[in-house]
DNA sequence: TACGGTGATGACAGCGGCTGACATCACGGT
DNA sequence: ACCGTGATGTCAGCCGCTGTCATCACCGTA
C-alpha cells in the first residue's frame, strides 16, 4: 500500500465543503478540515493559499478556458460572437458540476469574506475576457464594455441556472440573456 | 487637560495610511499603527472591524449620498439623469479629498487583499444605486444594467481623475464618459 | 540489488490578527 | 458629593498562516 492515500487535494475540498456547510465557515477551523481529510493543517496550506481558496480551486482553469475560446473564435467573428464563444466554453465546464456548485452557493452567500473572494473571481474573468478581446484587435473601449457586460450576463444566467429546480442548460440561459440585452439596445 | 487626546479615529487613519505607504500593508502590524497614534492595538479594533477597514471608513457615507441624490432627483427625470445625479453627489464628496485619495490609491493597488475590499465597496455602491432606481419605479432589468454601467463609469472617471497631473473636475469627467457611452449605443 | 534523488507529508515553534472579559478613570448630570 | 457613562488600557487566548527541519515511500540508475 502507498504511504499516503491519493487525492489529498480532493479530500480537503470535500471535507471543507461539508464542514463549512454544516457549521459555517467562521466556525470551522482549518485543523478540523484537515483532520476530516486525514491530513494535517500544514498540508492544507500546502494545497491552498488560505482557508477560502479551497472553495475557489477551479477558477484558473475556467479563466483559461474562457480566454482560449475567445482566441479560437473565427477571425471574422463579431465581438459579440467571440464573447459568446468564451461564455459557452465556461458554461460547458460548469454544466456537469451543477450539484457541486449548488452546495457551494449558500456557503459563499452566507459569508461576506467569501462573497468578496467571489467578486475577485469575477473581476479576474472580466480582465481575462477583456485581454482576449484586445488580442483579437477589438478597440479598448469596446473591449472594456463588452467584458463588463459579458461577465454580468454570465453571472446572472448562472445564478438563475443554479436557483432553478430542474437541471436546465446554462449555455442556453446565457444565449437567452444575450438576446434580451440586444433588445434593450 | 482631557484624559485622552481627541480624534482617536482620525489619528489611527492617518497613522495607518502613513505606515502602509512607508513599509507596505502586510509588513505593518496593527500594534505599530496604534502605537503611532498613541493608542493600543485593542483600541484600533474598537474603531475598525479589521486591519483593512481603516482605509474604507467613509464608504457608508458616500453610499448614502449616492442613494439620497438618486431619490431626490426630479420625479420625471429619466433613469440616466437620476443615475447622473447620484454620481454627481459622489463626485462632489470626493472632489475635495483628492490628495488623501491619491495617497490611498497606490496602497490599495499594491495589496490584493485591499483590492478585493475595493471591489466589495464598488459592489455595495452598485447595489445601493440599483435599489434607489427600483424605488423610483425603474424596471428591474434596466435598474440592474444602469447600476452596473453607472458604477463602471464612475470608477473609470475616478481613476483618470486621480491619475491626472492637474486637479481636474471629477464630475465633469463623469459627464464626459457618460456622453461617450451614449455614442457607443 | 543497493543507493541516492525527489516529492508529499508530518512535527513544531512562532508571529500577528482578532476577541472576550474586566479594570480604570475623566466627565457630566443629579 | 455621588453615580452613571463611555473611551481606553490590560491580559489571556484562539486561530490563520509560515518557516524549518525531519521522515519515508517511490523511482531511476549503476
Amino acid at each position: 500500500m502507498a504511504r499516503w492515500r491519493p487525492d489529498s487535494r480532493r479530500r480537503l475540498q470535500d471535507a471543507a465543503v461539508d464542514l463549512y456547510a454544516e457549521r459555517g465557515f467562521a466556525e470551522t477551523t482549518v485543523a478540523q478540515v484537515a483532520e476530516r481529510a486525514g491530513l494535517t493543517e500544514r498540508t492544507f496550506f500546502r494545497h491552498f493559499a488560505d482557508k477560502r481558496e479551497v472553495l475557489f480551486a477551479n477558477e484558473d482553469a475556467l479563466r483559461a478556458a474562457l480566454a482560449d475560446a475567445v482566441a479560437a473564435a473565427d477571425a471574422d467573428a463579431t465581438t459579440s460572437e467571440a464573447v459568446l464563444a468564451g461564455l459557452d466554453a465556461v458554461a460547458a465546464d460548469l454544466q456537469p458540476r451543477r450539484d457541486e456548485l449548488r452546495r457551494r452557493t449558500p456557503i459563499v452567500a452566507a459569508t461576506p469574506e467569501l462573497g468578496e473572494r467571489e467578486l475577485q473571481k469575477l473581476a479576474s474573468w472580466r480582465a481575462a475576457l477583456q485581454s482576449a478581446l484586445l488580442d483579437r484587435g477589438v478597440d479598448a473601449a469596446t473591449a472594456h464594455l463588452a467584458s463588463e457586460v459579458g461577465i454580468a450576463v454570465l453571472n446572472v444566467a448562472a445564478q438563475a441556472w443554479l436557483a432553478a429546480d430542474d437541471e436546465g442548460d446554462l449555455a442556453a440561459g446565457v444565449r437567452a440573456r444575450f438576446a434580451a440585452l440586444r433588445e434593450l439596445a
